[in-house]
DNA sequence: TGACAAGACAGATATTTGTCTGTTTTTTTT
DNA sequence: AAAAAAAACAGACAAATATCTGTCTTGTCA
């Protein structure tokens, strides 16, 4: 291979070992060598160990394939949640079990708990910024905190709202003028909490 | 090791391996061997094929630490995408190289063009649904279409707002009335637009 | 009980892969 | 121009790893 000044050649590999990485397939030293047309093995072999050396990689000596990404808190690793329809009064298990879709989340971030998640119908919570449309990622748990942001289910329809008590009794309290507070005590309907809101995506386009 | 009733073992198996590979280092077949007691490599490598051949693990035919989760029509499959922290001016790609974090994202969702992530600063897009603190992503593309909400690099910060033209001129746009719209070209400072943010996500707790 | 399939074991071989020592070429610096 | 540093090359060796063939053991089921 022609010889390149100081540093170019190795951002390059960098950047490829990185990308193989992040694919989840870890290049042998081997596959560097070729994929960059060096004649000697140690050739590539240097550059990693240069970027072992200046923390860009990590890698596990005498190991095949070992080369990682440096971790920051671990971040490395995702766990899916599935993605719920409608969901029927009494039966979330069953709606879990037949997801609409499965979504990636992070699993150092949520490590304990199961999680799904659902798809938000209209604006009620609009001004605590969760929008018609948007997924909410719950984690499942009956008890709330005031303040919570919940996702509670009302006779037949699950619903998200934010979790409060007004002079000892429980309110649902929605984000937006345009909408009621729903106090179950006074509705003649079944009512149980089915989890928390951790957190809200939005897909734009 | 002790006999067990069969599929018992090889379901084990699979957890050890799917964890591995979650955390970024697939196990070799020795590593397997050891972790279950077996006293022969072929113990485990039996059970490894079998994985494969039904489907519930790839592998690369002879490669080292090659086992893969199958991509079951893309919903199954993640892709990392680093989170960065300030960007400064001219830089994506440094940024980009030593990230905060990183988060997972449909691969099916997103197949093509680069993404990355950044933290929202302040609530100029409130009304928009995107709150102080919020992530977005974003897919790097130099253009826009009016409408778009972009990053855009005004000056030295980086900048969430939304792309307008009015009367020929360029306009960032901010969805809040306490803030002004930002009119690139009546300014002295270097402007650019980093990408359109086609996702945003806030964690609640 | 006997046949059969699956699980586990043994030992050996081939391939991949990492590592080592030393030399040559090019670029950068003084 | 000389010295130093970095890049690339050469050839070899050692360790890790995958793979192969054959046998023994245990569980399942007719």
């Amino acid at each position: 291979m022609a010889y390149t000044p100081p540093g170019q050649t190795r951002e390059k590999i960098y950047e490829f070992v990185r990308e193989r990485i992040l694919n989840g397939t870890p290049p042998s030293t081997r596959e560097v060598q070729m994929a960059f047309g060096f004649r000697a093995v140690q050739s590539a072999r240097q550059h990693l160990e240069a970027l072992v050396q200046e923390g860009r990689l990590v890698k596990d000596s005498g190991k095949a394939r070992s080369h990682r990404l440096p971790k920051i808190g671990g971040a490395h690793a995702s766990n899916l949640i599935p993605v719920l329809g409608r969901v029927q009064a009494g039966d979330l298990t069953a709606a879990i079990q037949n997801p609409e879709d499965y979504l990636p989340v992070q699993q150092t971030r949520y490590e304990s708990g199961e999680l799904f998640a659902l798809t938000v119908q209209g604006d009620s919570m609009l001004r605590a910024g969760i929008l018609h449309g948007d997924i909410v990622i719950v984690r499942r748990q009956q008890a709330a905190r005031p303040g919570d942001i919940v996702v509670a289910l009302v006779g037949e329809e699950a619903t998200v709202k934010r979790y409060r008590v007004r002079s000892g009794r429980i309110e649902l309290h929605p984000e937006n003028e345009s909408f009621e507070s729903i106090i179950p005590s006074q509705e003649g309907e079944p009512f149980s909490i089915l989890g928390k809101v951790i957190e809200v995506r939005r897909h734009i386009e």
